[in-house]
DNA sequence: ATGAAAGCGCTAACAT
DNA sequence: ATGTTAGCGCTTTCAT
């Protein structure tokens, strides 16, 4: 079924019923009517493609996160795929599972489509990323990073997210306005998750300023909750810091098993404000991103953009701290 | 960039180059480097819509699901989309919100990208979907419904999935056997989501088949959690099945905050195996669907189809139980 | 092993 | 208000 097959059944030519399809204003009423009942009876579905080749105007954002599954990024395509759809926008995904080489084959392949912007996660790629996001944004395509907020070491393009090292800072100095001086970071083990690091590098750097002792250690590999609650044995601090609330949620509990009381043995600090997190008892202090508002933000900027808006622009979102349990023992029992 | 820019910087034509993007084996050594040259010295980018318009051959697939946010559809789609990428193809996505309306809009959009693929979720849809659909896949696209596997109700199309009746069934049985006889069925509160009232059905089924008592009552609106706190106090049963773990995990916190003990006042299971659901204490006895494998699976099917297997296949998955402490007291701690 | 011609389905720019 | 012509960038024949 093509555009020329419709016409015929309306008795026009194809271009009569393009431009209806995109402004039916322009035809008559008449011709209209025609128009869409042939358009009914041949169950017409447009080529995109076709489309998008002869007017150089395609509809397709591409977005690449580390990983789908994860609340965190599936949340921030739900906040993209919801306000991308309202401006009829369509979602192509990928997932690059922390790898900046896969990443690279995949911002070459999505490119491919023309898409009329990139939303891509953080801001380390390999060089040859580099060079086809700034061709691509040469070549009039947005492109943002999302999930990162950060002056140096940005390669020019907009940036929709938080500063990792700061929520990093924070949670350490949440510690020690407790009263900590024995402190532990605990890293992720997911290789390339350079957020992760630039929360601990954070983290380490706020305890040492003020003067107190931290114990840096990586995650055990394998599922994040069980690390957790392995790693808790390996502890020498009065509080740790997570790079993420599975960690923390999983050393929570395995304090626990251990006879530990939490907060007043182990004080717990993560990051993500998983569901999970608010539901233990005590609940974990935590860092809660923005997760759906980074997409939803980025939506939006990507949309200015496309009508005409400065095109590169930094939006700086909050990470606010979220205080439970596992480091406040005056929370009472509800 | 072009495909005749490359031609020109390497002395061919641009058949030359296309041929040697395709099949490299397919022009003389020579000629070959020098095109790899040229290649790199332009950073081509092939352009996808030219070449799914001129060879008919595209290699998108499309995935509709309810949302993204969510564990059970974002880990689905994760297990099509590593499937897929390593066959080469791209995934477009659109979430629905649980509106079989908003399901034909997008199907209809995303038809418009002549998919190699189409992979829906569930079995209902309009009448117009269910047209467009026939459409597809009688023009050669692959049509696969997952997380469902019904026969009666089913259009003709693939299904990857199991049978939510059934499920209900399963939970309604693991609670008579374990000597209950007033149950209760909570239902989600998501208007559209017609699996979990499948589920509902087979277990007021099961549960009236068996003699027993049965109350169906509505979650609150809102969030789940919450909504499966409030539902408690509602509740004139000594065992309580749920649309979904959230709900459950929800009325398991309500019941201990009322100060019943589980599962000895009052036994519950839900369904989904969230997260949550492992962590709690007493954990939440559920059905664990094959949320990875749905996709991996219908990602496995569509495959095979596309290299000549049969264009209807119905592959029925388990959906294993798994006991917890919310429904089994002598699971001692451990 | 390489090239020339034609066309995929649609839309921009000009007619009329 | 509608039609004509040309061409988007690529791949398919069919030559050479």
């Amino acid at each position: 079924m093509t555009l020329r097959d419709v016409a015929a059944a309306a008795g026009v030519t194809a271009i009569t019923v393009s431009r209806y399809l995109r402004s039916p204003g322009q035809v008559a009423p008449e011709t209209a009517a025609t128009i869409r009942h042939a358009l009914s009876a041949t169950g017409y579905v447009p080529n995109k493609q076709a489309g998008v080749l002869a007017s150089g105007r395609g509809s397709i954002v591409a977005a690449l996160v580390p990983n789908l599954a994860h609340s965190i990024f599936a949340e921030t395509l739900e906040g993209l795929s919801g306000t991308l759809e309202s401006a009829g926008l369509e979602l192509l995904v990928a997932a690059s599972g922390y790898s900046t080489e896969r990443e690279e084959a995949q911002i070459r392949a999505l490119l491919g489509w023309a898409p009329r912007a990139l939303v891509i996660t953080g801001r380390h790629h390999t060089p040859g990323a580099i060079k086809l996001l700034r061709e691509a944004h040469a070549g009039g395509c947005t492109v943002i990073e999302m999930w990162d907020h950060h002056g140096r070491g940005a390669q020019g393009f907009s940036q929709v997210g938080f500063n990792h090292r700061d929520a990093g800072r924070r949670m350490a100095e949440h510690l020690l306005q407790a009263g900590h001086r024995r402190l532990a970071y605990v890293d992720s083990a997911v290789v390339g998750d350079y957020r992760a690091r630039e929360r601990g590098d954070g983290f380490v750097a706020a305890a040492e300023a003020a003067g107190a002792t931290v114990q840096r250690l990586a995650a055990p590999a394998g599922e994040p909750i069980s690390a957790g609650r392995e790693v808790v044995s390996q502890l020498q601090a009065s509080a740790a810091g997570f790079a993420n609330d599975h960690l923390g949620c999983g050393a929570l509990l395995g304090a626990q098993a251990a006879g530990w009381r939490v907060p007043q043995d182990l004080a717990l600090i993560g990051f993500g404000d998983f569901e999970l997190a608010a539901h233990l008892a005590p609940g974990l202090t935590t860092l809660a991103p923005p997760r759906r508002e980074i997409g939803a933000q980025a939506a939006a900027m990507l949309l200015a953009q496309l009508e005409g808006a400065a095109p590169v622009q930094r939006l700086k979102l909050d990470c606010p701290l979220v205080v439970r349990g596992s480091t406040q023992a005056r929370q009472s029992k509800p």
